[in-house]
DNA sequence: ACCTGAACACCGTTCAAGT
DNA sequence: ACCTGAACACCGTTCAAGT
């Protein structure tokens, strides 16, 4: 097993002297790497750059970093530290699930490459409990049992994730006609006749959508708790 | 703009006489590469080892193909011809759903490395048209209002589409201790109880969370309605 | 028009050698 | 123990040259 945890940096003793250059460091490394992400994008952000920017080889990155997927993982919980959980005591719950998810979706978007990254790689850092743990704390104030909870928080933060890689995506184009919307804004009447009357919908992003999709998720999640599930199964068994 | 709809494959003359390999064609270097996507994952499917599998050189696909992104998208939409949309008309909306999402999953899920390209390209094709008209269709005879349908179609597929990769990540790994299982599993109970507490269904997957959530996303579909947003907006702008 | 080898500018990772 | 240059085995993409 993993002698030493990677998202709790090691020591190191920096030596004494002349520090003409800022010595590399895992915290070094990861905020380096953080810093080329929102820059130039997930692309942007390869070993070889890092250690380049880093004003070394790439083999030195690899005393700190077992390999390119967990910097990813490291960057990835690096950026969720800028996730705000708190939120005003006397805020209704249904208000706190709005304001720390928005939160999540607002680090995302503001950060170029995250949301890509954060599609791409399974949160599951300090950070990313800490904002789990939070979005179960909401969810039992709501009176949602805990196994309901458990795959209601997981499809949240899908939902905010996906998002904010769609709008994302949607900012890096610079042609508007090209790509997906291009195929979706362009599509046959005949052939779609439903796609083609929803099309503006479809693309539409914004804070409606944001709010809507909360809204229906949680009033799912309130009125369909999984003990029916567990109880169907059990009665199913039976007969 | 596109002088040419790079899913309708153009049509090469295939020169007579002995035909020692297969002429390079569009719907060839499609066929390979899913391939390859399905046998070695989709780090094994690039340009360079798709065109070693014709048995040309990596400059010749470029005659068939803009580039690697636009290959991903064709080879997502190949692949998604394999989804199922007819279900017995005799069925019950939800039936219908349940079934066309299934089939989506299964697709995913049966074709290594395909959840991963499904998670970071927008599918656009014919295909995945088809099976978006179909959804629409389905949500149209739950009675659910269209501006409404786009988003729930939407947040339907992105859910299967995470699951899908979810399952696929968690195959991947050769030691269940390791990764994800491993960070969550052993998560401390002091500092995150409630994660702990819910961390075996957290990792649980199965037919009966595919099932509770899409019955969780419907029912939120059916009992928030787009427009009583709309009003909102309505009523606050006329405050 | 189609196909290609070679080149360009990159990757992640390893390894032997240095301090 | 930390750091490194060089090498290895790859990438996507372009270009000039061939048919």
């Amino acid at each position: 097993m993993g002698e030493h945890n990677p998202f709790e940096p090691r020591k190191v003793v920096s030596r004494r002297g002349g520090r003409v250059k800022e010595p590399l460091s895992h915290a070094a490394i990861v905020d380096k790497a953080f810093e080329l992400l929102t820059e130039h994008g997930l692309e942007g952000m390869s070993l070889r750059s890092v250690a380049k920017a880093l004003d070394t080889g790439p083999a030195s990155l690899y005393v700190y970093v077992d390999d390119l997927s967990q910097l990813h993982a490291l960057v990835l919980d690096r950026a969720l530290a800028k996730v705000s959980t708190k939120a005003a005591r006397h805020k209704s719950w249904e208000e706190r699930l709005h304001a720390v998810l928005g939160s999540y979706y607002q680090v995302l978007t503001q950060h170029r490459g995250l949301a890509q990254l954060a599609m791409s790689t399974i949160a599951a850092g300090p950070n990313a409990l800490r904002f789990l743990e939070t979005l179960l704390e909401i969810l039992a104030e709501a009176g949602v049992d805990e196994p309901t909870a458990a795959w209601a928080v997981d499809l949240l933060m899908l939902y905010v994730t996906a998002l904010a890689f769609e709008h994302s995506q949607r900012a890096k184009d610079l042609d508007p006609l090209a790509h997906v919307a291009g195929a979706i804004g362009a599509v046959s009447e005949a052939e779609y006749p439903r796609i083609h009357r929803v099309r503006a919908a479809i693309m539409s992003g914004g804070k409606a959508r944001f709010a809507w999709t909360l809204r229906a998720i949680v009033e799912g999640i309130l009125r369909v708790p999984i003990d029916q599930e567990a109880l169907t199964r059990k009665l199913r068994r039976k007969s």
